[in-house]
DNA sequence: ACGCGTTACTGACGCGCGTTAGTCGACCAC
DNA sequence: GTGGTCGACTAACGCGCGTCAGTAACGCGT
């Protein structure tokens, strides 16, 4: 087995110093190599096949130019998130335009705290996106004491760590306004999870400031809390069909809106000849709903690229917003419709 | 800022050597070291909040403990795939027991081949998960000729690297017997992909071979090709009803099925009363699907897992199984039904 | 001849750890 | 006392590379 090459054989193939192969390789401009030794050493450098030692380079250089994505989601909600591949992407996105890749770390938020900031004292990554934090996670106070480079991907309140976001008050709130446009008064509100996660409390915050405006009343009655996944907007549902009545209902969630939906069909209400219904997050099946899902769109991918983007500015220490909020899109579809004649 | 503690302190700490620190440290159990000098060790390196660092010992161990997931899917099946997460999270949780952390690398089959070769090479990477191949993929030869540990998720027809996948054909086959023990004679077939990717090939052939055990001629009509999301399952549909006529379709992804079953519906065909349809992978949705899917369960979180093991024997330099398939099972649910008396 | 700068490099140290070959002392048999 | 063995360590090398502090060669003006 030949043993791979390594910049001291490039330097001896090129016929110069290791220390102008690693000038070259890492095309520094500080320092002046003329077109022709520059040109001899990335040859000799084809030649032998050699690829710098990835490790060795992190030891020497301090840096790993490797970012993780710290999932704190549980099982099922990674399980029911149809959007989370997309993010992923986005993020692996920037950090390769950066020249960085991606670990990943899934991290139920009963597992071992402890593991996750081992990631950052082991110097395995040079910073951190943690996604689906909870206002209740312990070991990020501890984590952000350090200055270390953290971006979270989803605000949590009273933290003062850098956040990239979408805009899921507006968001929301846009939902509502479409359906009070519509002429509804009656309007439920669905959450996509407890209230313990802040996009939950957003997204209700954007509902409750929608009725407000438009001088409807709040009432308790009318919201319903959600777990992530469709059996929960089914159980929501069936429970607010129990105990009033309605023309709409706002679901924080597609996957949960899909669940709900099933509750009405069940009872016998039409949609959206009955109830109207949002959704929000736009996942790729929304618009094959039966009927088609009026929904907020969420930019899944632009998401996890602005998280990456912030987080390599943050590891190159250049100033970065505190908060970035993504703007949402109204998408709509056929699952609302002006209130039945009453 | 305080520097890191180095093993070198944890040793002037304790009282001894730094080679005893790091026999401490990994646990060696070929050199002995008293329970009382051990206990020093770890109070020393508890007391300076000692964390080994990584790539130091990446380099002097020439192990990275890192698995690459490579996912040569495209940007649109990434978004659609609503198992990936799942398959993710089960290829984590295997390299976590096994002391390994995963780094993704998206790569879509346009994209710069170069850059996946060169995540062995510069040994960022102690091993390779590769997702989603396809047939024609050139850069997969070039690596396994040289016996990097690779582990396909999804198998490649005449190529002898180790594979783990789920029993396509199998999955395939059962679903179809399903329609035909319904009194099915007339069956379609709406494939997941082209037939370029091997597990729309082998889903395909699940549905001849049972057609042919049953004594049902093929008809090349009855067949159509998916592309992966729901537009393409609808039009998909829409072209078979053009041409032929059929009381039951087998289709080899929920996703596609879900806008084969939109198709059907703007045509006025009911599911099931005029047209069975089953689907394939069990996506979380499926069960709130109108009408709930009857599809094959695909175990996402098992395969990740079966790759992620296999992958770490091959590390190992264990033997493992060229091939290894997971059995999936039928899930029946309310879009199956006999064929309306005709 | 000398001083001063510039260009184009290079020598050698250090990053933090794994590991091999070895040392040192204690204990035992004879 | 000697030889031998065993347990408990340690000194020192090497992993592959980044980078600082040089240095040699050359040009140019005086």
């Amino acid at each position: 087995m030949p043993k791979r090459p390594t910049s001291a054989d490039v330097a001896v193939e090129a016929g110069v110093s290791r220390t102008t192969v690693s000038f070259v390789m890492n095309e520094r401009t500080d320092v002046k190599i003329p077109e022709k030794t520059r040109r001899r050493v990335q040859q000799a450098a084809a030649r032998l096949g050699y690829h710098p030692h990835g490790p060795a380079r992190q030891l020497a250089g301090g840096r790993t130019h490797i970012i993780a994505l710290v999932m704190r989601q549980s099982p099922e909600q990674i399980a029911g998130d149809a959007v989370l591949a997309e993010t992923l992407r986005g993020l692996a996105s920037a950090a390769r335009a950066g020249g960085f890749r991606v670990l990943v770390e899934p991290l139920a938020p009963d597992g071992l705290e402890q593991t996750y900031t081992a990631l950052l004292r082991a110097q395995h990554a040079d910073g951190l996106v943690i996604s689906g934090p909870r206002v209740d996670d312990p070991s990020l106070v501890d984590l952000m004491r350090d200055e270390f480079p953290i971006v979270l991907q989803g605000r949590l309140p009273g933290v003062a760590i850098t956040s990239v976001d979408v805009d899921n008050v507006a968001g929301a709130r846009g939902a509502v306004d479409h359906l009070i446009s519509l002429g509804h008064r009656r309007i439920a509100c669905i959450t996509n999870a407890p209230v313990m996660y802040t996009a939950a409390q957003e997204r209700l915050e954007g509902y409750r400031l929608a009725l407000q405006a438009a001088g409807i009343a709040q009432d308790p009655d009318l919201v319903a809390e959600g777990l992530f996944d469709a059996p929960s907007g089914r159980a929501a549902m069936v429970g607010l069909l129990a105990r009033t009545s309605f023309g709409a209902v706002f679901v924080g969630s597609d996957v949960v809106a899909l669940g709900a939906i099933g509750a009405l069909r069940e009872a016998g209400r039409r949609v959206p000849d009955d109830v109207s219904v949002v959704g929000f997050d736009d996942i790729p099946l929304a618009a094959y709903f039966d009927p088609p899902l009026t929904t907020v769109r969420l930019p899944a991918f632009e998401l996890g690229q602005a998280a990456g983007r912030t987080l390599l500015d943050r590891i190159a220490d250049r100033v970065v917003p505190e908060r970035t909020l993504l703007p949402t899109e109204l998408i709509v579809r056929a699952s609302t419709a002006p209130p039945a004649a009453a």
